[in-house]
Order: C-alpha cells, then structure tokens, then sequence
DNA sequence: AAAAAATAGTTAGTATACGAATTATTAGAT
DNA sequence: ATCTAATAATTCGTATACTAACTATTTTTT
C-alpha cells in the first residue's frame, strides 16, 4: 500500500468514527454532532445569522438549514426574521434548547478530547499543525472558496433585528 | 480556540475538501469518488463480495450497496449470486466498467497526492503516522467494531461461482 | 428613479452514510 | 435430523452534505 493511502484510510477512519460517534450521540442523548455543533454556536452568539453559523462550523447554508429545520421542529431553536433587513434570519435558543445544551454530552469524540488533553503539549501542538498542513494540501484551488475564518470574530457586530 | 477545536477544524476542512472534490469528479467524469473507489476495488479483485469492499474501503455494507445500485444501473457492474454459497454476491466489472476505470482521474484528492509525493520521505511518514495516532484516539470502544483489516490479504481464497 | 448586482435563506434533487430490521441461506449444536 | 446461530446482502428510515435554482430583499450602478 501506498503511504498516501495508508493516510487516506487512516483519514476515512477518522471521519468514520466521528460519524459513528455522532450516530450514538443520538440514540442516547436525542440529538446529533451537528445539531449540537449549531446549538452550542446559537448559545455563544444569540441572534446570529445562519450565514455565520455556516461559516464558523464549514457547512453549507443549504445544510445548516437542514439542521435548524429540525431544531426548531423539536423546539430547541427559534426563527427570528429581523426587521431591519428582512433577508436577515436571527436564530435563538428555546428555554428547552438553553436545557438541553447544559445537559448534553460534549459534541464530538469525547474520548477523542480526553486523549488529547492528556498529551504533551508539543505534541498537542504537532498534531494540530499537521492536520493543518493537510488541511492546507488538500485546498488546492479551492482555495478562495473557502476563505479563512476567524472564529470568534464574526460576532462583534449586531447583525440583526 | 482550544487546540483540540482547531484540530476538529481542520479535520473538518479535510473532510469537506474530500466531498467538494467528490462532487467536482462527479459533474466531470460521472463518478463520484466512492464509486470510483469501489469500481477501483473491484477491478482489483474481481468476482469479491459486498462485504470485503465494505471493509477495506472501511464503508458499511448498506452503504457500498447503496453504491452497488448505482453502479449496476449505469451498466459498470455486474453482480453474480454465488452458486455454491447463494448468500453470497460476487462483483465484476463490465466491458463499460473497465474503460471508465481506465480513463478515470484519480478517485480522490489528486492535488492532494501530488503535493503528498513531492514531499521529502520523512515527511511523509510523518503525516501518516500522525494520522493514524489521531484515528486510533478516535477509536475509542469502538474498537472491536472496527476489526483491524490487511487490505490484500482478503481476497487470497476464490470466494464465488 | 429604474435596472442590475449582490446577499440571505430556502427548496429541490442527489449521493453518501449509518443502524436496525428483513430475507435468504448456510453452518453449527443438540 | 432438526433447531438454532451466524452470515451475506438488501431494504427502510433518517441525517448529513452538497450545488443549483429560486424567492425575497437590499445595495449599487447607471
């Protein structure tokens, strides 16, 4: 076998085991990775757009439509069209929603995170770096597709009502 | 941002980069990269069932099915019931099947692979090993799930007709 | 001010991707 | 020999995830 696909099965494990996580998430706590992902976005920016959310999390708007529609079917999430620019959709969380946040489990390979934490941090460090220089390999020409975000940035202007 | 978060970043990146470039190979040549990776697979070893796809290309076996469908249905596939073991399914690739393979760009991450191989030997390795330490942090409980596999050792016995 | 361009979100259509349940068949236990 | 287990593949239901097309609105250009 080939090194770069030892690291392409290596890779498809990866994304494998994190959808098999959030396929048991499910079953146990009723909500999905990604529907978590976005509620928890929702709690730190209330009355963000779902632009923004899209970006943050590297989702399509299309999807976190998706995601949202079946959020607020269960009452975790409301719509909110602002007023001042009606293209504009303010997303806040229910009461149940604010609930259910403080009592789910952690999005995303909790095992995961626990292993990492308990690294070196120079190794913490090389982990990271390397996953983003395959990150970075992998761009290619997309390149200007997907541009570089700032997390945590995006929220400082209101962006809505 | 926590350095695991940033690591979930990337890996999210990656995982997009891999679907944007599945889906550019599909409006070009017609294939997705999972079908191209399975026909791939079968013209490596022809007459193999569902479920040794399955496995090392590390997919579930309702999923390579799913796959199966659409590649029968363009004609690039056949599937046999085994006559000895009628459980059995065993792939072939057919006179159509085999010339897509042949004029088939790589079935993922070409740019990718280019930028892999021009890297020094060390490096490489360390890519690799890199993300097989993340897979394996992954893993977690799910291990007895995901036996380990030796990708070609599983096709040695003649396992249909 | 009217036309054109940009932006935000949704919808439609398609393809992964999974577990659980189902069907058919084979292998194993009693 | 029969009843039970296990195995192989499929079907079903659901959730991601994407692009392209669409609607509604706002901004920019002319």
């Amino acid at each position: 076998m080939q090194k770069y696909e030892e690291l392409l099965v290596s890779l498809r494990k990866v994304t494998r085991a994190i959808g098999l996580y959030s396929k048991k998430l499910s079953k146990e706590s009723g909500l999905t990775s990604p529907q978590l992902i976005v509620l928890k976005e929702i709690a730190q920016h209330n009355g963000c757009m779902v632009k923004d959310i899209a970006q943050s999390i590297n989702l399509s708007s299309a999807t976190v439509t998706s995601i949202l529609d079946r959020l607020e079917a269960r009452n975790y999430v409301i719509r909110e069209r602002s007023l001042t620019d009606k293209r504009r959709v303010g997303l806040h969380l229910t009461e149940q929603g604010k609930t259910v946040i403080e009592n789910a489990p952690r999005p995303l390979q909790a095992h995961f995170i626990d292993r990492f934490e308990k690294l070196q941090e120079w190794e913490q460090t090389q982990l990271v770096s390397t996953m983003q220089r395959i990150a970075s390999m992998m761009d290619a020409e997309d390149i200007d597709a997907a541009p570089l975000l700032e997390v945590g940035t995006l929220y400082d202007v209101t962006q809505s009502e």
